[in-house]
DNA sequence: TGTACATCAGTGAACGCGCGTTCACTGATGTAC
DNA sequence: TGTACATCAGTGAACGCGCGTTCACTGATGTAC
């Protein structure tokens, strides 16, 4: 039965949001549409009236998923701050929630190119706003050292979650935090 | 037809070396029983006189992935030729040969305890050969800068792939390069 | 060393299942007058 | 404002395909004597 426009609108949002979720606890293979739309409160076959394919939903929901992540890096305070919260532990709890770089940087080379280009587009976007946090150095200097911070925060979410002893994971976040100028405790 | 034990051997062999790459360049989901099956020179019907399942396979696959990279890591001279040769261009392209970690590293806390019990296993012998190879600072101290210096290899490496920008990608592994203490130019 | 037979690596067809996608249909919503 | 009709969001069954896995079969290899 029809539903109201703005009625639909909330629905296509979430969507959105559940396969934003959904994506990162998964993995792009790992959910299908049908679950996705069941987790959404609907039916698989209405899928189609809100986005051209599976991967037109990916675009969307990447992008909405680094939205999110935008707004907590502009959020946080300090690059200490910020730092100290993406490598806490409740940040590696919550997956579906988080970082989409650390959840499925190694699946974005195989991604469609709206996939990776809002990636790449997030990625410089990053980059600038965590140069602009560090206060040292020449303009060269802080760009790179927003590079190797960037990537030391995803390499260490990635593998504190990939790792199965519970010791070494914890290990590997408080490690990181220190050596990235976080706070020694989460 | 049957086959000499030696050459059945290989031939298992070869399975093993093929979705070792395979894995690397098209995921876990991403590379079918089939597909693997072919590019060791055989059919797929024969897959399961070698291994109880793709599962199985995966296991074994990660593990010989991960005792190639374990082999490169020893092989290397200091730290910062290990740095600079990690962080190549070369490297980035060679997914399928390169390091299993940033290859499928966000994809490993989805995978079966037997490939991530491997993994973790790695992960610590690494951290140790790291640490061996960092000469100034306790000991304490020198785990850290381990855990930090890989937590960044592997985090460049997975952006330098995501990302579809080219000079980005070249501009991330430079920075990252001279970040970490390896050689500006690879 | 030769012979007879059992074994089993590999083949190719087939199975069952889940997935992305399509479709006929429903009925409330939106719109034209 | 009310009425008649078109629209279209959502439903649930169905389709086609690829995947992991199974199976009957083949015929060379391995083994028992």
């Amino acid at each position: 039965m029809r539903v109201t426009r703005e009625k639909a609108a909330e629905n296509r949002d979430r969507i959105v949001a559940a396969a934003a979720r959904l994506f990162r606890e998964e993995g792009f293979d790992g959910i299908g549409v049908d679950a996705i739309m069941k987790a959404a409160g609907l039916t698989h076959g209405g899928f189609y009236r809100h986005f051209a394919s599976k991967d037109d939903l990916a675009a969307e929901a990447v992008g909405r998923a680094l939205a999110a992540g935008a707004e907590r890096q502009a959020g946080a305070g300090s690059l200490q701050e910020f730092v100290t919260r993406y490598l806490s532990p409740r940040h590696r709890e919550d997956r579906g929630d988080g970082c989409m770089v650390a959840a499925l940087g190694s699946d974005m080379a195989r991604q469609s190119a709206g996939v990776r280009s809002r990636f790449t587009a997030y990625i410089r976007d990053q980059l600038e706003k965590l140069a602009d946090r560090i206060h040292v150095g020449s303009g060269a200097a802080r760009r790179e050292k927003a590079i190797a911070t960037l990537a030391g925060l995803v390499g260490a979410m990635m593998l504190a979650r990939a790792v199965d002893d519970p010791a070494l994971s914890d290990e590997i976040l408080t490690a990181a935090r220190t050596a990235l100028g976080g706070s020694r405790d989460a």
